[in-house]
RNA sequence: GGUACCGUGGCCGAGAGACUAGGCAGAGCUCUGCAAAAGCUCGUACAGCGGUUUGAAUCCGCUCGGUACCUCCA
């Protein structure tokens, strides 16, 4: 995999064989998640599953930033109508958890399975006010006015041998301290580079909390290492975030870390996914692009043409390789619907042929093989850097060979019976243990297969009309179901097929 | 201004010195009562200009265009 650290692919080697401790940045939940953050993580689930696939046990920690320095979207605008701002006034802790729910409902319809812990930083206060309390005692921060800032200069210095500053990112201390920006609490910061660990709350903020230096809040750095450490340790194995979050979060976190643990790098790979743009750009609050993913869902947004389920985003995210940015569009992403529906349909197709009917051996040698290397493959390009598109490309080969099978253009003799049972196999296990995806059109959860008895006795009166060749009825039932989204389809073999 | 990165056929997107990536859309054909689905076939793309090389989309240089980070950010 390729660490952002080296700036180089290196092989996966954990640091207690057979354990994983993972950490990935987690949303800040002061308002509503948005199709950039499906993207990291889709990515670390993958991930996740592809470790625990291979055998490891993982520890994932994904944090929650339920604290610090941030205000409910949308209520500047509210607070034009001032009177009634106040009486609408939410409890900070209740802001938060709306958006933390809205934030797991919507990683569950993405099917990502939970993190083995998920911290928040507002759960956390206190090992935080621990590690800065260690920090100063080191003597890498000092306060000013009941914040607390981190030392950089003298961390550069003293850990340029170790950690140096600036490694993760590429950046140059010299160049940094030249940049003119004027920033909130800057004339606080002995440097321009340092960056907050804790910080005063003024009077009107909405998040505070008791500490050593008087009232306040955790800065954003502080909390990945506070709770990085506590779950996993003083060194983990993979660090993972959006590629947004190198600098000056990573950066920071690190040498954070490396003070408080002798010097130690925090984590051994450190991996971020690229960002998903709109128009060729980044998604983002500040950009006013922003396309939530509520509104995906629902197809609510002046931008969209359509509603789009939420297989389809994890496949559109899937179809390209994590490291490089993904361009929205509907033209794409209506793409990506339909090529998941003929995919998942040539995986129920291929679920339903009975391996014992194939020979022992192949009666088509070099198709057999072909079909052997494609699958073997799989495993090949996912630890060639999380490829999952050249995995996904390849079940696209695949996908002709067994809907030729079904359809009669390639004989069941073709294929050994190993060969149809390694497929099955692998290909379940790939596309949904690995993957996670599910199927794209499956009936709500909630009917129970009523819809599936309905639809059959549609089908029977159907194939009642043609029996006596009333073409006109088989057409008017096919068509108006057609209307409803449901597609039937006559097989070659006389049964009749439906989809959604 | 500093530091990186990117520019692939109508759209999305892999690849990275010689090999058809793949998907969607489009065209033709086969099957079919019709349709859909499926299968088969097709387009021969790598910003421009130079250079290195037997050979470059892939390496080097320049030009043009774009993006990201340097501030909260997935």
């Amino acid at each position: 995999m390729y660490n952002s650290y080296t700036r180089s692919k290196e092989p996966f080697q954990s640091i207690t064989p057979g354990h994983v401790g993972m950490y990935v940045c987690g949303p800040t939940v002061s308002g509503e998640s948005h199709l950039g953050h499906a993207r990291p993580y889709v990515t670390f689930d993958v991930l996740y599953r592809y470790l625990t696939h291979l055998g490891y046990k993982v520890r994932y920690v994904r944090n929650v930033t339920d604290a610090g320095h941030f205000e409910e979207e949308g209520r500047q605008a509210e607070d034009k109508i001032a009177s009634k701002a106040v009486l609408e006034k939410l409890e900070p802790m209740e802001l938060v958890t709306k958006y933390t729910n809205l934030f797991r409902w919507a990683m569950k319809q993405f099917n990502n399975v939970e993190p083995s812990i998920e911290p928040t930083a507002t759960g956390h206060i206190v090992e935080q006010i621990e590690m800065i309390k260690k920090i100063m005692a080191e003597g890498y921060a000092y306060e000013k006015n009941g914040s607390v800032y981190f030392d950089v200069k003298k961390y550069a210095e003293d850990f340029k041998d170790s950690n140096p500053y600036g490694k993760l990112s590429g950046r140059v201390l010299d160049d940094m301290l030249e940049t003119t920006r004027e920033l909130d609490g800057q004339e606080e910061k002995r440097d321009k580079a340092d960056f907050a660990l804790w910080k005063k709350a003024p009077p009107e903020h909405i998040m505070r909390w008791a500490s050593p230096w008087g009232e306040g809040f955790p800065g954003w750095h502080i909390e990945c290492s506070a709770m990085s450490s506590k779950y996993l340790g003083e060194e983990f194995d993979i660090h993972g975030g959006g590629m947004d979050l190198q600098f000056p979060h990573h950066e920071s976190e690190i040498a954070q870390s490396s003070i408080c643990h002798h010097g130690k790098l925090m984590a051994r790979y450190w991996l971020h996914n690229n960002m998903i743009t709109i128009n060729g750009k980044k998604m983002g609050k500040s950009y006013n692009n922003v396309i939530k993913l509520t509104e995906l869902f629902s197809g609510h947004h002046p931008l969209l043409e359509q509603a789009y389920h939420p297989m389809t985003i994890r496949f559109f995210i899937l179809q390209s390789h994590y490291r490089s940015t993904l361009d929205f569009g509907n033209e794409a992403l209506q793409g990506s619907e339909k090529a998941l529906k003929r995919l998942w349909e040539a995986y129920e197709n291929l679920q339903k042929l009975d391996a014992t009917k194939f020979g022992s051996s192949a009666g088509d040698a070099q198709l057999d093989a072909k079909v052997n290397k494609l699958v073997t493959e799989f495993a090949e390009f996912m630890n060639d850097d999380l490829n999952s598109a050249k995995v996904i490309a390849n079940m696209f080969e695949l996908a002709p060979v067994i809907n030729g099978i079904k359809g009669g253009q390639i004989a069941t003799t073709a294929l050994s019976a190993a060969t149809i049972t390694q497929l099955q196999l692998q290909m379940k296990v790939w596309l949904e243990d690995i993957f996670g995806l599910q199927n794209p059109s499956a009936a709500g959860a909630t009917d129970d297969g009523k819809l599936g008895g309905v639809i059959e006795v549609l089908i029977q009166l159907r194939k009642e009309a043609k029996a006596r060749k009333d073409y006109q009825t088989s057409d008017a039932i096919r068509n108006q179901l057609m209307t409803l989204g449901i597609q039937l389809k006559d097989e070659k073999d006389g049964t009749v097929s439906w989809s959604m």
